[in-house]
Formats: structure tokens, sequence, C-alpha cells
DNA sequence: AATTGATTTAGAATGATTTTAAAGTAATGT
DNA sequence: ACATTACTTTAAAATCATTCTAAATCAATT
């Protein structure tokens, strides 16, 4: 758990001003564990915890995050864009009902061979993607 | 290439209704080479090829033709849901800046070691995505 | 404290997709 | 063939996630 001084330099490291809104999303995002969000789902959150921040803040605070590395885009399924606060490559199981996405160890994957890329192309970054569902 | 004929028998024998609008969808996306569409991709190729089909159909195409197995559904990455005529476990790259997916030949990829799923859960299927970027 | 430039915000706009409800068409029984 | 029934198509409206706009606010700098 961070404090607001600290999220305050974290935010400023990143070159990002440590505005109010920033530093209250950033609290719930960093300093605990690994996380993924949707802008509408960290909104909701932040109503929860009776704050009043606008959808859109949530949504430009995403993105700077992400712009600045401090969050991880992930290939979002159903329509809505996740972040991840787990910046490190690795895989995920898709709950395809829900849309929930867990994190895979990435010790548990080996992929042993991979394709020649396209000509003039270089890999930007590369993703595992097990779609699971309950059990029929 | 398939003549109406057949694609009204392979429509048939997936429990759709062979339509006037069907048949002509099903005769751009099956029969020749597997190729990756987008509701609103298929329907610009329609309107050029001097034919007039609601994009709402296209829709509804796409979706029974996935409903019925004709289809499968790619991780979409740009909000934009791709369909791919080849049915058969395949990965892709992902041109990031365009959203273009290019199969990747199952032969060059093989993953050696998998995680353990969640308890309860059965996978529905597993796609590794490699976005690649022009070099820079 | 005043200026400057970035940030926040409500609300409008956008773009993909879905729904609605009416009109059209294929399949089925007669 | 003909009517009935059920499914399809369609334009237009609705929806949902996201982005844009323009005015108000705020943080950093002079």
């Amino acid at each position: 758990m961070l404090n607001n001084a600290e999220i305050s330099e974290l935010l400023k490291k990143a070159r990002l001003r440590p505005t109010r809104q920033r530093i209250f999303v950033a609290s719930l995002l960093f300093g605990s564990e690994h996380i993924h969000v949707s802008a509408e789902s960290l909104h909701h959150k932040i109503k929860q915890l009776g704050q009043k921040i606008a959808l859109a803040t949530v949504y430009n605070c995403l993105h700077h995050f992400h712009k600045a590395g401090l969050l991880k885009k992930v290939n979002a399924v159903n329509d809505v864009i996740m972040f991840d606060t787990n910046l490190s490559y690795h895989h995920h199981f898709l709950n395809v009902d829900t849309g929930e996405l867990t994190d895979i160890d990435e010790a548990t994957v080996s992929i042993a061979e991979l394709p020649k890329l396209p000509d003039g192309f270089e890999t930007e970054s590369m993703e595992l993607t097990i779609r699971v569902k309950p059990q029929s």
C-alpha cells in the first residue's frame, strides 16, 4: 500500500502531473496485488467508494498510465479494453462467460517453437489466451 | 469455387435457410482461400460488387454462420469483431498498426507446456497472438 | 499572486453492434 | 397451387464502449 506522497512521486517519475484524480486512481491500481480493470469497472469501484470522478477522466487516466508504461493493455474480447497492472510478459485465462481475466504463471507455459515473422516486421508482444468456460 | 446449389446444400446442412442474401454472403466466404472479415469489411465488399444487402443482415449472417460452426470468431483488438473462415485451431500475427490478421501455420508453433486449468473449467479454445509492427 | 499550460468534466459525438417492428420470403401442410 | 406458419431481411432507432469538445478548474512556474 502506497501513501499519497509515494504515489505522487510515482506519477512525477512518469512525467504525469499528480492531480487529485490521478492520485486516487493510481492508489487503486498500484501498490498491492496485480489487477485487471476496464474503465467502466474502475469507475464503478470508485463510485462504490463514495468518490466522484468523471468516466472520461478514468479513460484519460488509464490511457495516460498506459502511455507512460505504468499499465499494460490487454487484448480485449467483449469489446472492453482491459488494463493490467502486471507489466511483465505473461498469458491469460479468459472466462468466456464473464470476460474475467486471470494471469497465467509464466513458468507453467513454454512455447517451444515460433514461426518467423513477416519481412520488415518485429514483434511488439506475444500473448497466449486460453479461453475457458465452466465445465458442461 | 462453389455454385449456388452447393452453397444452398451447405447452408441446409447447417440448418440455416438458404436465403438469397445468405447464399450470396456464403459465396464470398466459402469455397476459396481462408479469409478474415468483419461485418463492415464484408458489407463494403458486397457494395463494391454492386449488390445491396443491409449491414444488419451481414451482422446476422456472420453470427448465424458462427453459431452454426461455419465461422470462427477471432479475438478482436480494435473494437471490431473479425470472423475467420479457417476453423482449425491456429494462431495469428496481428499488425498492431492496421488491425490486419494473418494466419500462422500451425506447424511452425509448438507449445511445450501448459498450465492446469482453474477447477471446474474446461478449455474452449486457445490462441497465440503475436502482435507485430513495422521494423523501426 | 498571476500566468500558463495541462487536466477535468458534462455532455455531445462517434463507431460498432444489437434491437425493434414491419414487410418479405421460405418451408410445410392442405 | 394456396394458405399458414415460422424464419429472415430491413431501415431506423437504440445501445454500449469510447472519444471529442469546449468551458471550467487546477498544478506548476514566473
